[in-house]
DNA sequence: CGAAGCATGTAACGTGTTACATGATTAT
DNA sequence: ATAATCATGTAACACGTTACATGCTTCG
């Protein structure tokens, strides 16, 4: 609540909102899990990560952690608040952000695949051709379809982006 | 060369060696320049990165820096050795690495998009690629030509996907 | 009941960012 | 000359990772 939750959301912070408004209440924990099940590695859902986020989360306004207990052991489950939802949807829908590069492994060795020679050069892209064709034929279980539908389209758009990108290292 | 020298590159640092080898011989400032003048954003390139990673990538005996002179400032200029060549070809050809996600806004937002309603959807995914389409046809100036083609075949590629996932979300 | 693993954390560490410092060089 | 900027760093801070701790729960 302080002139600090004005600061802009990270990644990180925005995709940990938008998954608890989807899972209506959560914890710390099952937050780790979706994160750590999902595929995209650009952040390992380390419970180190996690509940340290979470208290900043709450810290800022952005979500209320009410006590509960499954059994015997005690819990902490997260609501997001009507605050921390305007700067969810300001995070999920900033345009420029989503116009933006991020950090993408391939492309950075590409820009660097001139200092092999080219016969190298094209194997590699060969090669990664070929093992985002196997992510593809051999995809993981997603939990709902839609992520599976964005994810496939995205693997099949880097395979038309290889495959135009062939002539450059032929 | 103490047994931390196998650790596996990051990809900042097997960026910075092929920056380095690419030069023939750098300074921990051509390296920040080179990095803060390319549109990837995935790090700033600042100062109190480069110079800190340049001292590892020596302790390593991935580099050997010789003091030099500019007038009369003092300056380091590095120059990879055999064994850091090495280690930069590791990282370059990794095929695991290049078929990976790497870390992607829009992709992750898209995750999240069903948090709202189509309408709003849709027009988000329209205005994302309005503004990607402004990125191509105002492209920033690159030293390298072969840059600036990765670059906008990234770009278009992307489009691409896009114009696919209109239909999830219309 | 004992072992495996589930759920909730905490601590130490590495490293990237922002901000600052300082002297050299260039421009006005 | 003096201001702006370049080039070379350093310091404090933030935050993600790995590793560890601890008490529950479940399954044989």
């Amino acid at each position: 609540m302080t002139e600090t939750a004005n600061r802009m959301l990270t990644d990180l912070e925005g995709a940990v909102l938008a998954s608890i408004v989807r899972q209506g209440s959560a914890t710390a924990y099952s937050v780790t899990r979706e994160f750590s099940e999902s595929p995209s590695e650009f952040f390992s859902g380390s419970a180190g990560a996690v509940y340290p986020l979470f208290k900043r989360l709450e810290g800022r306004g952005f979500v209320t952690g009410n006590a509960g207990m499954t059994g015997r052991r005690a819990h902490t489950d997260y609501t997001v608040t009507s605050l921390g939802h305007t700067a969810m949807l300001a995070w999920l829908l900033d345009v420029e952000r989503g116009a933006a590069f991020g950090f993408d492994p391939l492309r950075t060795r590409l820009i660097f695949l001139e200092l092999v020679d080219t016969s190298i050069a094209s194997k590699y892209v060969a090669d990664v051709e070929a093992r985002i064709n196997e992510h593809l034929t051999a995809p993981p279980v997603f939990a709902r379809a839609e992520t599976q539908q964005i994810h496939q389209s995205w693997l099949s758009g880097r395979i038309n982006w290889l495959k135009q990108l062939r002539a450059l290292f032929r």
